[in-house]
DNA sequence: CCAATTAGCGCACACATGTACGCTAAATCT
DNA sequence: AGATTTAGCGTACATGTGTGCGCTAATTGG
């Protein structure tokens, strides 16, 4: 045989989280996807999805990971970048970013919208992965000034909140203004660590 | 006659954009409240909800005004209170804008989800909301710090942005962490200022 | 090799939705 | 006074939904 019995269905698994993931646009959240949608277009029976997640929630909290993981990958990466010297830590953290919202849009439409969705459990872990990277840079700062826990806290909590909303507001706009929207919004995480240091005791 | 049908009619689309924020909250947004619930509790008949509007699209974009509308006289008063001295601006602002979470929820929470919502008029409604804000206070930092136009721009921009997504985070939390949540965007908005006047020229 | 498990399917059902249509009664207009 | 307009209603229909149930065919385990 050329695949086990659980392999294949870990394979179907995927189709479905794939499926998902391809219906979600700028007209189209998960909030409003059904069960049904999602298993015509992974091409399967409504009632085989029960086989696979308990219910919308389930398969919604799955996205959410996923979506997650690839943000936190792609972040992994820049750091790297940073690492090897080549240019501003700022713009460098910017540009990655800007490049996860143009290739992964939906993804982070994902995140955008679940954040203030409807479910807290949805809400919840939305936050926990935006708490991830407040907590990274924030030990990033605390470290690398010697601030004192809180100052760096709240930077870097302010930093991700400005990235975040940036990226949102990518979302809606041409390539071409997007340059001017990273501008903005390095200028804005310059006022932030400026006005962090100035503050510091 | 007590009313003329002029009347009648205004009070009736009163009754239905009520019954409409009646049925927002923390587990219904507007995307999905249907016309039959909003006729429902407005105690119309469905078909009645067309003599009023042409459809949901309508209805939720006159709420995203009237919420807006509420907003904006709130913090007018809230100048008021800055204007007559009572206070730090920053704090009189943030706490002003904390009350209005906390008394008109539903309100915000339809601004906040509409604002990444699956239509683009809901999404450019919203926008056009905070751009209200965002000017305002862009002009007047410029007038105060005679910083240049882009600068004040971004600043308020800034400003506005962790104000208003402080207010998310507030609506997930008890009245007492509220108040945490009030001293960390306190901060933040005063890294915002100094970082700004500091790379102001 | 036989028994047990199970991924996936088709059928069926009860339910909620948006909205077309035509009516009524009252307000408004001429 | 008579004609017109219109807010609101009830009925009806086509469509989409989640999910319970029982079957089949194939993999797995003893």
């Amino acid at each position: 045989m050329s695949q086990t019995r659980a392999e294949q269905k870990e394979q179907t698994r995927r189709t479905i989280i794939e499926a998902a993931f391809r219906l979600l646009s700028a007209e189209q959240s998960f909030a409003n996807l059904s069960l049904r949608e999602v298993a015509r277009e992974a091409g399967i029976a409504p009632t085989s999805f029960y086989r696979h997640f308990k219910d919308m929630d389930e398969l919604g909290l799955t996205l959410v990971d996923e979506a997650g993981l690839t943000l936190r990958q792609l972040m992994r990466q820049a750091r790297k970048r940073i690492a090897k010297g080549g240019g501003s830590v700022v713009r460098t953290s910017v540009d990655t970013f800007m490049e996860f919202i143009a290739t992964n849009a939906n993804e982070f439409r994902l995140l955008l919208r679940e954040r203030s969705g409807t479910s807290k459990a949805f809400r919840l872990a939305v936050q926990r992965e935006l708490q991830h990277f407040i907590e990274e840079l924030s030990d990033y700062i605390e470290h690398k000034t010697h601030a004192n826990h809180q100052n760096a806290y709240f930077e870097a909590d302010a930093l991700v909140t400005l990235v975040f909303n940036a990226g949102a507001e990518a979302l809606d706009i041409s390539q071409s203004k997007r340059e001017l929207l990273a501008e903005k919004v390095i200028q804005q995480l310059r006022f932030v660590a400026k006005g962090s240091a100035a503050l510091r005791h």
